[in-house]
DNA sequence: ATACTATATGGGTATTTAACCATATAATCA
DNA sequence: TGATTATATGGTTAAATACCCATATAGTAT
């Protein structure tokens, strides 16, 4: 693997930096999503959703469909769900070994 | 999971957000390194790779130990492969569909 | 064509991050 | 003790990111 592989990995995990892409990522996990039902359930700006979805997309972790005036948003690839259970299982793990430590 | 839960993943994937870091996490596969042994391999300034490994400590994701003047760094949990690895796969799969589409 | 709705984008600003340099701290050794 | 080595940290600056507000764009309907 070379540096611009590093670099993709490092730019992947960006795009799943910040809870509000990591909530958007949980909530398609319900399936496709359109613009309009991501924003209320975020209770973010329009805008600003607009800006994490595209953030996601560019990463290569959604895809999005257009129908007549609405975007759908969806995960382009499972796996994205694999890291994040793998994610919360070894923050967990740390959590309880440090636990442990001071009982 | 709460909002909570969400900004705990997050920071977790911030700290995986640097080609160097990545770098750091992939050298570290070969078992516990000193930073004097990591900064060469690196070839970037000491100070710099001492921030980024404590950015690193600080998610969680390696943990340090100090001998004599020197501190050993060493993975925390190895699952952090499994999540490295599935994001590896993950980019390929998506840009070989790339790829299938324009052929 | 006009009006309306959904989504994306430009501009401005505040915050965060990264890098570099110099220096502080701590351990070892003469 | 003073010199040397390894690592961490403060200060500064440049660049990237996130957010908000306003507006552009595109599709739909009247």
């Amino acid at each position: 693997m070379d540096g611009k592989a590093y670099e993709a990995q490092a730019e992947y995990f960006k795009a799943l930096s910040h809870p509000v892409r990591i909530k958007i990522v949980h909530y398609l996990k319900e399936g496709e999503k359109c613009v309009c039902e991501i924003v209320p359930h975020l209770k973010k700006e329009q805008s600003n959703i607009s800006r994490h979805l595209s953030a996601l997309k560019r990463a290569g972790i959604l895809s999005s469909r257009k129908e007549g005036v609405s975007v759908y948003y969806s995960i382009k690839d499972e796996n994205v769900y694999k890291i994040l259970d793998i994610a919360l299982c070894s923050m967990e793990k740390t959590a309880r070994e440090k636990v442990a430590i001071l009982s």
